[in-house]
DNA sequence: AGTCTTAAGACGACCGGTCGTTTATTAAGG
DNA sequence: CCTTAATAAACGACCGGTCGTCTTAAGACT
């Protein structure tokens, strides 16, 4: 067998690339091209790789989330006692990998996912049922400070956590517009810092 | 002069075609073929209303922000005296208009720009603009809404405009994943209901 | 150990189709 | 009749995707 280069580097460097691309042009407003170009890997063996590029954005979108749940999990559960503030120091480490420049967050890849559903209704489904477990573990935390007293009860948890992802990926669009992390950073501090807390 | 069709009446379509279109696929996702088929113009024809798909974005943005504040004013000028519920009117009327899947909303527009912003500096410009527009007149109303008590007083009005914005905007990208409408409902009903209210 | 066989991965040229855009021709109005 | 807008046809560039060839290393056999 012929192995000139590693491809257990090669496939999550496409991946990686093409998140950091989708992220800045769009899936369609970015082509194969580009992305084998970036990741300096010749065109022809982008589809040893992937079957399409559907598939290609498919995969982005699942390898991406269960990074997530790794580094999300990881640190929601250092701060167990405090249901609000480790929901907080969740937000705060995706702020950072923005500011960061990494582009590697959850909403980013809904951006990608919504752009991919029109023509592509099982990229909606796998959307949805991540962001469906997104939501109901956001939800579960926010119960849970419901119940110490440390959050607001007058609104339904899972309400409340349908309004931070809303809240959170509408600010990254307007941190496309506004040429600023400001934004992400303003709506989350105002979430946690006054709308949530009882 | 050849004019087999009243000019006034087809740019005005194909704005709004290409707004219907965009708001459905995305900016780089809908062809120019597409919009004229669908308008039943020659694709020739496109060329002499506007000078380039580029243009063409940027004056849909325009276009539809001028007819969005007219709707909005006249809206919002009906009901002086409760700056809160003049908001909540004018969120409930794009609301319909979501139902009635004109799309023709403020935020839809904000993510064809948001898609343009990377290939169109003066895009992302005039979007700011509109946003800061937009925000501004908001947070006025917020602060009416203060100043009489009726709003909570413990956030910046400003801050509060942002929220809400991009609230908005990001349960039109949940509405896109769930395939319905009921994610804008929702969070806008929570913003009015429950976090704004003093 | 050395050699041969074999096949999976690397690779770039290339495919048909579609993209946004231009242009040559047509036909109507002043 | 001349001007000018409308339009179909055509343009080159580029799209996602395929193809055949080349390279290289693992296993078979001596």
């Amino acid at each position: 067998m012929a192995r000139l280069k590693n491809p257990d580097t090669i496939r999550p460097l496409l991946l990686e690339v093409g998140l950091t691309l989708f992220a800045k042009r769009g899936y369609h407003g970015t082509g194969i091209k580009e992305i084998v170009d970036t990741a300096h890997v010749p065109k022809g063996s982008f589809y040893n790789y992937f079957k399409s590029k559907e598939e290609f954005g498919m995969e982005i979108i699942r390898w991406h989330s269960a990074d997530f749940w790794q580094k999300w999990h990881s640190s929601i559960d250092a701060n167990a006692a405090d249901p609000l503030q480790a929901l907080h120091d969740c937000f705060d480490i995706m702020l950072v990998e923005h500011i960061d420049c990494a582009v590697n967050t959850f909403c980013v890849v809904a951006h990608v996912a919504a752009e991919m559903c029109e023509t592509s209704p099982e990229c909606r489904i796998t959307m949805k049922t991540l962001l469906d477990d997104m939501l109901r573990n956001v939800a579960g935390y926010i119960q849970k400070a419901q119940r110490l007293g440390l959050a607001r009860s007058d609104a339904d948890a899972n309400e409340l956590a349908s309004l931070f992802w809303d809240t959170w990926t509408g600010s990254i669009l307007r941190m496309k517009i506004e040429d600023s992390i400001e934004p992400v950073k303003q709506s989350v501090s105002l979430l946690f810092g006054r709308l949530l807390k009882k």
